[in-house]
DNA sequence: GTAGGGTTAG
């Protein structure tokens, strides 16, 4: 039926479309999806003799490559009489956007430095995008060095995009030299190094990071405050997190949905869960995100009576839940010790809304049911599990059996799994399982889990705070204060943040 | 007339 806009099935009166219609049709086909439209549409084309124009074969690659047709979109592309840029970095995005990375790469390797394509020039960091969306680090380390090798000059976007590749690869200090030495920098550079940060858990460099910003004239937009507020959030900086919210709304700028949920989160997680609440009621608009955040937000509080009326709003809403929702109710059921809930809702999960438990879903099902005394129960679901399970779910177990005094259980699992060869290497929550054998008396197993630690080198991951000073956010790691030196370690504390010298501080001057 | 970088919830 669309085809007769085009004049495709109409009668003789009907007017030939021009080849120029062709590049928004496809495009409108793509952007809903509508597959076969596009199908029909490229038969046309065919038909009209049109396949032939540049133009027209672009916005069919491109068309394929966003529908996830990538052989037909490899295809029309291997079979183009011309190609230019354009046809290039559509076939190579589209490897990249479907995770294919090999593929663009290759094609990145192949695209001709001179002859019926441009040179290697403006190839804008297509597949630096794939080695992002796939953390593919040592693809990314390639292309990186292809630039810097051939000299390629970079824009902006390639910019960008290697910030962000660098970012994701959990490499902060190379993205940061980067960021530093780029020639040009929009605002999506800044949000890219901001959010990878935010991300890479540096929390203090991402604030630092934005003071710097706003020095310069840049004004940031929705993405920056959400990395912001994100980052407060981290870091329990509610003050801070207040003040962004009061600029924002003195700003008069629409509050997203990206922007509420930010905020929710971050006065849940900031002890507020009343603010956050406010904030979630007012939210104009609720997506399944918003609403996640506000159900894992009031579990965390341990409202679970509230997160589980907030569910059932969202059901009444039509806002079908997902796996983090479910994380979320389940963990509410959980600390509230509510076990038919937490048993309906799991079954629900599957049963009415088709989701996979992960091993999160069940690390609180076997924590409720454990606590409440089910022992057997919670081991038949981890026994019927069909992954396999990890240290919290075993932990989890070990304590409801020690809660329970199933010393016997306790003694079976730990020898069974704890301390059978192929699962050492995981050993992930040590301190946790000592301290369960231990107040179980089962000082053996203690001695072995400690004798593990000491082989492996495992060490618990070191807490740590921030204080705001020089204008600066600043990260101190939490020490040993039960020792006799403790006063002088806080008085070297004092110092060390005016001075700006050592000690425990870690100081990130300029982020 | 076609391609192309940065945001939320566990």
């Amino acid at each position: 039926m669309e085809l007769l806009l085009l004049g495709g099935g109409g009668g003789a009166a009907a007017p030939k479309p021009s080849h120029l219609a062709y590049p928004f049709v496809l495009k409108a086909a793509s952007a809903l999806s509508m597959v076969e439209l596009g199908r029909q549409v490229h038969a046309q084309i065919c038909k009209l003799g049109f396949h032939g124009d540049l133009f027209v074969g672009n916005s069919l690659i491109d068309m394929y490559c966003k529908c996830s047709l990538m052989e037909d979109a490899r295809k029309l592309f291997d079979g183009m009489p011309d190609r230019d840029q354009v046809s290039w970095n559509s076939i190579i995005s589209g490897y990249a956007s479907c995770g294919r990375t090999s593929c663009s790469l290759q094609l990145f390797d192949e695209m001709p430095a001179s002859g019926n394509a441009p040179p290697k020039r403006r190839h804008d960091g297509l597949p630096l995008a794939a080695c992002s969306s796939s953390c593919n680090w040592p693809a990314g380390r390639w292309v990186s060095s292809f630039i810097d090798v051939n000299a390629v000059p970079v824009n902006v976007m390639v910019t960008t995009a290697l910030v962000d590749m660098h970012c994701r690869c959990g490499a902060l200090t190379e993205a940061r030299r980067r960021f530093d030495e780029a020639p040009q920098k929009n605002l999506a550079t800044w949000n890219a190094m901001m959010t990878g940060y935010v991300r890479g858990g540096r929390p203090e460099s991402a604030v630092n990071l934005f003071s710097h910003m706003t020095a310069t004239s840049l004004a940031p937009n929705e993405i920056t405050l959400v990395n912001l507020l994100s980052a407060f959030a981290s870091m329990g900086a509610l003050e801070r997190g207040k003040e962004a919210h009061v600029d924002l709304a003195r700003s008069g700028a629409d509050v997203n949905v990206f922007l509420s949920t930010a905020l929710v989160d971050m006065y849940a997680k900031c002890g507020e869960i009343t603010l956050a609440c406010l904030v979630f009621v007012k939210a104009a608009r609720k997506d399944l995100g918003l609403w996640n955040a506000m159900v894992t937000g009031l579990a965390a509080h341990g409202l679970a009576a509230e997160a589980l009326t907030v569910f059932s709003q969202m059901s009444s809403a039509g806002a079908a839940p997902n796996e983090v929702t479910f994380v979320g109710i389940l963990s509410a059921c959980s600390h509230a010790g509510l076990v038919d809930a937490g048993r309906e809702n799991f079954r629900k999960m599957r049963k009415v809304y088709g989701l996979k438990p992960d091993l999160e879903h069940y690390a609180c099902m076997v924590d409720l049911l454990g606590r409440a005394g089910h022992v057997e129960e919670a081991l038949a679901m981890v026994e019927d599990m069909e992954m396999e399970p990890d240290f919290v779910i075993w932990g989890s177990l070990l304590n409801a059996c020690r809660i329970h005094h199933e010393i016997e259980l306790a003694e079976k699992i730990s020898k069974a799994v704890v301390f059978s060869s192929s699962k050492v290497a995981n050993l992930g929550c040590s301190v946790l399982l000592s301290n369960i054998f231990a107040s179980a008396g089962m000082w053996a197993e203690v001695a072995r889990v400690r004798r593990l630690m000491k082989e492996t080198g495992e060490r618990k991951v070191s807490g740590c705070s921030w204080m705001e000073a020089e204008g600066a956010m600043h990260r101190f790691l939490v020490k040993d204060t039960a020792h006799d030196g403790s006063s002088e370690l806080y008085v070297t504390l004092d110092t060390s943040l005016v001075d700006g010298r050592g000690g425990m501080e870690e100081r990130f001057n300029g982020a």
